[in-house]
DNA sequence: CCGGGCGTACCCCCGGAGGGGTAGCCGGAC
DNA sequence: GTCCGGCTACCCCTCCGGGGGTACGCCCGG
């Protein structure tokens, strides 16, 4: 047998951090090594008591779950992070898994299945209460993007072009394009002329609208280049 | 005690949907009222057979899993759907959630599990293998979307600016937003003028593409403009 | 009552974007 | 060998987009 799993608890509520301690403290493969009563004790708990898997309030005082999981998962720490809470908040959910949660479980969990959803994300694993699962998938259902029919268009571009399109994308002038790729300018232009006449465009704008439309870019890829100057 | 839950097994594999009904026949809770051997098979038994669950393959001839449950999905059907597949691949999971599954197991799940299942998602509840809620999980903390900081910089907009704002990330040209709205063009050009002094940007292009950076506008939100007229 | 934000509207000016057409070069297909 | 697709590169011309500045009515808040 290897060594106990090493928790941290967080939660601002006193009579809930002693519930789970009792909970967890009846496993003997799991070991409390420390608690903390809000996000900010828990970012600098976490980097004193290393713990292989942190249980993470949401609501609390100074800094929220959600904030202290992305702290955390920022830093190079290797601790997992298993929310815990009561509310089955749709912002909290995803906030918590773009914040690099690896669970989400809410607190009407049995004891049993908590101790195994340690185990599971200790191991790599991640996990969700079934609503939230449910909650989840109804979201992916509701946005579907890469549009394949509109990878289908992108299809019909050459090579360069759509490296072209992909720069446009980005929110480089044609001059800018063809510093990048080493060209002249009028050959930006009369590979942008085909691409236009191709997917059947107006101007480079709706090719910027096509190119995140179809998936060639996506939100959070591009930083928006910041260049106010004319 | 209701009626028995009603499953459409749809397998290509006769073996797999022998297997998968003497597995089911054993609960007498469920009723295994057809089988389907492709896709296609699959929309047709859905509407004649009425199930209440679908168990579904991935990779079939003629109709693959995902397009039929799109397929079956898109109707006005009550069926849920639970994909059974060997096969972990990420498009076959996003694909399937798209198009609209309950669930996503792997067939290495343990009978009691797939039954337990079958009752989940005909509650309505839905559900991940947990290697799959991994990969989803693993998916969402990649793409992090609706900026919040980049929302911040839109607050800075007048509510008019946010409306012309979204008409320029639709494509349109000023003389069409102007339209849009019933003002004149110069007036369009007037807020176009400050929503890039404020948000320092420096043409229309990086206008697009930070209104859908930060949310303003999503992926297949607004179908591109096929306005090829000059 | 008066300042200021907001929405509306114009002016002049010019540079980049986009339409149309032409052309050389290279590599692979036939 | 020949032909075609892809990449490269120009020319000319038009016009929309964007910079800078001014202005006026409206409504809200101090």
């Amino acid at each position: 047998m290897t060594a106990p799993l090493r928790v941290l608890i967080v939660d601002d509520d006193d009579l809930m951090r002693a519930g789970l301690r009792a909970v967890l403290s009846s496993d003997e493969t799991i070991q409390v090594v420390d608690e903390a009563a809000d996000g900010a004790q828990a970012v600098t708990r976490v980097r004193e008591a290393r713990p292989d898997v942190v249980l993470m309030d949401v609501r609390m005082p100074r800094l929220d779950g959600i904030a202290a999981t992305r702290e955390i998962t920022a830093t190079a720490s290797q601790a997992r992070i298993l929310i815990l809470t009561t509310f089955e908040d749709e912002d909290y959910i995803f906030g918590a898994l773009h914040a690099g949660a690896s669970g989400f479980l809410l607190k009407r969990t049995r004891p049993e299945q908590l101790i195994a959803a340690i185990h599971a994300v200790a191991e790599g694993d991640s996990l969700l209460s079934p609503s939230v699962t449910r909650t989840v998938i109804e979201r992916m259902a509701r946005s579907p993007q890469p549009d394949p029919a509109g990878g289908r268009r992108l299809r019909s571009l050459t090579p360069r072009e759509r490296e072209v399109l992909e720069l446009v994308a980005r929110g480089l002038a044609n001059a800018e394009i063809a510093a990048t790729l080493v060209v002249e300018e009028s050959t930006v232009k009369t590979h942008l002329k085909r691409i236009m006449a191709k997917l059947e465009l107006r101007d480079r704008v709706q090719a910027v609208i096509l190119a995140y439309e179809t998936g060639l870019v996506r939100p959070g890829e591009a930083p928006v280049r910041g260049v106010p100057r004319p």
